[in-house]
DNA sequence: TAGAGCCTGCGG
DNA sequence: CCGCAGGCTCTA
């Protein structure tokens, strides 16, 4: 469900909810999350009890909790997952796998129904070396993301579409299936292009397009087309922008033209046929 | 570099 | 009942 932008909106408010508070307690479902991979108890208690949260960031579309203890939860929230500070006393939604409990008679609470998410915890010293981070590509957004490391990224591949590249973390990391769409149809490129046959001036449009779509839609706070929420419970506003996304059948925005659908990597793809070459 | 698989829930 | 869903990992 969420992608880089949503995970941004929700850093951004777990900082400002959570930064100086005090967890008291762990609470796990005991479920597995990711890959089957339980939630390791012990460790998180290592991590969180008794532990301050100092910083929240972002990387990806993981969210990094910097703890007092000298550990960092790392959160991805998959397909489904959610993050939010309720109130104690109010029910533990269904599917909710982990529970800190804060001062002020709060819960930091990670639901997560189809359990593609993961909730781990790591020395603050391993994290950048773990096997989910180390892997990853450039932020879209950061500086070291540019037009021609863009270019030298899909010159790099190996035949894949434009489209696989863009939701590939290894190359970029963050963007995922609306913000795909998004971008190649901003950038006027359709997406079955073969990534290493796009030339410099069309790599140029997609990093312009990838920015700003990204940018804008963490202006907006996010995408909520079906049940992504910020931490606050809040819906976002970005979906008012979307030009493509789950759009099939409508008139493309600018020529009018029947937008379509594919599907790719067992994904769908939104697209203009008439402005996306 | 594609495809299957992992899970639950929703809407047609 | 079916297909589909904003992600990722393992396999061949």
């Amino acid at each position: 469900m969420p992608e880089l932008p949503e995970v941004e909106t929700i850093a951004r408010d777990l900082r400002r909810l959570l930064v100086g508070r005090h967890v008291r307690n762990v609470a796990i479902s005991g479920k597995p999350l990711r890959m089957c991979r339980p939630v390791d108890g012990g460790e998180l208690e290592r991590a969180a009890k008794g532990a301050r949260v100092e910083q929240v960031t972002r990387r990806a579309k993981y969210l990094i909790l910097r703890m007092s203890s000298e550990y960092v939860l790392l959160v991805h929230l998959g397909m489904s997952g959610r993050l939010a500070v309720e109130p104690a006393a109010s029910p533990r939604p269904r599917h909710t796998h982990v529970s800190l409990s804060l001062d002020r008679e709060e819960e930091l609470r990670f639901v997560d129904p189809r359990r593609f998410g993961s909730f781990l915890a790591y020395p603050a010293s391993a994290l950048e070396d773990s096997d989910e981070l180390s892997v990853l590509g450039p932020d879209p957004l950061d500086a070291s993301f540019t037009a021609s490391a863009l270019l030298a990224s899909l010159r790099a591949t190996h035949g894949c579409d434009i489209k696989a590249f863009l939701l590939d973390q290894r190359r970029v990391a963050g963007i995922g299936n609306i913000y795909a769409s998004e971008a190649l149809f901003l950038a006027g490129i359709h997406p079955r292009a073969r990534a290493n046959r796009l030339g410099a001036a069309r790599a140029a449009r997609l990093h312009e397009a990838i920015q700003k779509v990204l940018a804008a839609a963490i202006a907006n706070r996010g995408t909520s087309f079906r049940d992504y929420v910020d931490a606050a419970g809040e819906r976002g506003d970005n979906q008012r922008q979307l030009q493509v996304f789950q759009r099939t059948g409508q008139p493309c925005p600018v020529c009018g033209n029947r937008l379509k659908r594919l599907t790719q990597q067992g994904r769908s793809t939104f697209y203009c046929p008439r402005c996306q070459r």
